[in-house]
DNA sequence: TTCCTGATGTTTCACGTGAAACATCGCCTA
DNA sequence: TAGGCGATGTTTCACGTGAAACATCAGGAA
């Protein structure tokens, strides 16, 4: 399944990376084309480019904006292989989708030179890229250069500019359930949450638990550590009943002393602390006269 | 100094932000120009746009990139009012200065028809947006909001989707030293850790001190808020150092005892606790035996 | 088979940000 | 002048994010 890196590794991740940032850098042995209004009926989407979710809405929005002020941001393409009249998109297509719903007859382009694995990779780059990006997609994104150019988790996150961890944690997002993924594209959820819930029991549960009571990523990840610590309470499991014995020794003690004695003993072992409050220096007097016979 | 709201807030704040916003919208009744290409030499600045501070760095970056790949968001301009021939830039100066560096012909454009105060909300809006704001161009940037139009705090928080004391606490920014102000502006400091200073007595000492250390927001907080306290170490307010003579007493009782011995004292009272930590079983009666003679 | 190392999985929480909560100011009206 | 209210000033810290630290896995070499 995974293609192994051809044109991918040979450029190198942050080369590509450069394409695509918000300044995309032509590499010096690739010409630069003019920057130009392209018809839109010559634009066609690349079948191997990555599926995104277009929600509607999204499309809508960006479909009217771009009714009235156009597209801001120029369409990444490339020449048709198949056919010179043509493009093939390598970054934008929820650009063209929108420009088309907003009947546009044309769109500004950058065209670009990129062989297939190129074109591939800089649309996901482009994809990741994206500030309205919920985690999910972030998520698949990375994935997607891994899974189809073989590279590590180490090699995206130093051209990304992430911790390697970052990258660990966000497509650990990807083994949930799709009821918890859509929780986390519609906001119900966050990452945070969401992680948290990656080695849960019942991640599904969980999620809609905390949706509903708007509980904070800390309360997520205590109540993922599972139901057996949570069916105890805290503070059984640290501080285990007194016996009626201690009890009563403290009570002889305060009686005997005239001040607040406690006794608290380590669990499974035998020591303990012996803890004695004063009021006032007589009581301490008191003390130190009693230790010292 | 302030203008008064004439077509500022006769269209709202709101209105004009959309103007701004990454796919800004033309109002019905200002017919939409197409984009086009417009000669470097037709365009000028704005006389009254708010004067940005251009690191050279950053231009340099920006001119390098046009270079590469032109222009990619297109500057929004006018029509010159006194020269038919000529355009004014509301928003993109920075672009427009960078592709002058890159040696461009001409550049990326939309036409918009504002009137003065339009313009200059909408050159002043569009710089709040930027991505690579640092906080101090944002406080000026809402500043500038404030001063110019009459705008009010709140206001200006419903317009940008930030909260009221948001933007208050980002403006308060700009009472600092300059000095500080600049360790802001090239990332010595963050707004939180400047914030913190903005009612210290000595905010640029601090300041140092704080870049220096790299200490965190919390530390900055808490250094800020005097010299009194910070004379003093975090241990002394919270656990005073215990005198010659308690230590004493403790070394005794612990020798009688056989076990570890220590006197907490509450500071500025009579009240302490004494705690003995005991071994085993055998330790604990013979505590019990002692206090209760 | 064991060991080593690169790669990945997981937990935990410090961090700066943003805003709630509170305090203060300034102006206007009764 | 006092009170009310809108506007602004200030403090504090909960929040989700990002990554440090640790754990585990997988594959290859000795």
């Amino acid at each position: 399944m995974a293609r192994k890196p051809s044109g991918g590794l040979g450029r190198g991740l942050s080369a590509l990376m450069a394409d695509v940032s918000q300044e995309p850098e032509a590499a010096p042995d690739r010409p630069r084309r003019a920057d130009q209004m392209v018809p839109v009926e010559r634009i066609f989407p690349n079948p191997d480019q990555p599926r995104r979710h277009f929600t509607k809405e999204r499309l809508d929005d960006l479909a009217n904006s771009i009714r009235e002020k156009g597209v801001i941001q120029p369409l990444i393409l490339r020449k048709n292989p198949r056919d010179d009249d043509t493009y093939e998109i390598v970054a934008g297509e929820r650009r063209w989708r929108a420009a088309q719903q907003a009947q546009l007859h044309e769109v500004p382009a950058i065209i670009r030179e990129y062989n297939d694995t190129e074109a591939l990779e800089v649309a996901i780059i482009e994809n990741i890229q994206r500030a309205d990006l919920n985690a999910i997609e972030e998520a698949q994104g990375y994935r997607d250069l891994m899974n189809r150019f073989g590279h590590t988790q180490e090699k995206v996150s130093e051209a990304l500019g992430k911790s390697r961890s970052h990258i660990a944690n966000l497509l650990r997002l990807l083994n949930l359930p799709d009821e918890v993924q859509d929780m986390v594209i519609d906001g119900a959820l966050t990452a945070g949450h969401a992680r948290a819930l990656v080695t849960a029991e019942d991640p599904i549960g969980l999620g809609k638990q905390i949706a509903a009571k708007g509980l904070s990523v800390r309360d997520a990840e205590r109540l993922a550590k599972g139901p057996k610590p949570a069916s105890k309470s805290a503070k059984s499991s640290t501080k285990p009943e007194k016996d009626a014995d201690t009890r009563a020794l403290e009570g002889d003690l305060s009686a005997a002393m005239g001040m607040k004695v406690t006794i608290d003993h380590k669990p499974g072992g035998e020591s303990g602390v012996v803890t004695i409050r004063y009021a006032d220096l007589d009581q301490l007097d008191d003390i130190c006269g009693k230790l010292s016979v």
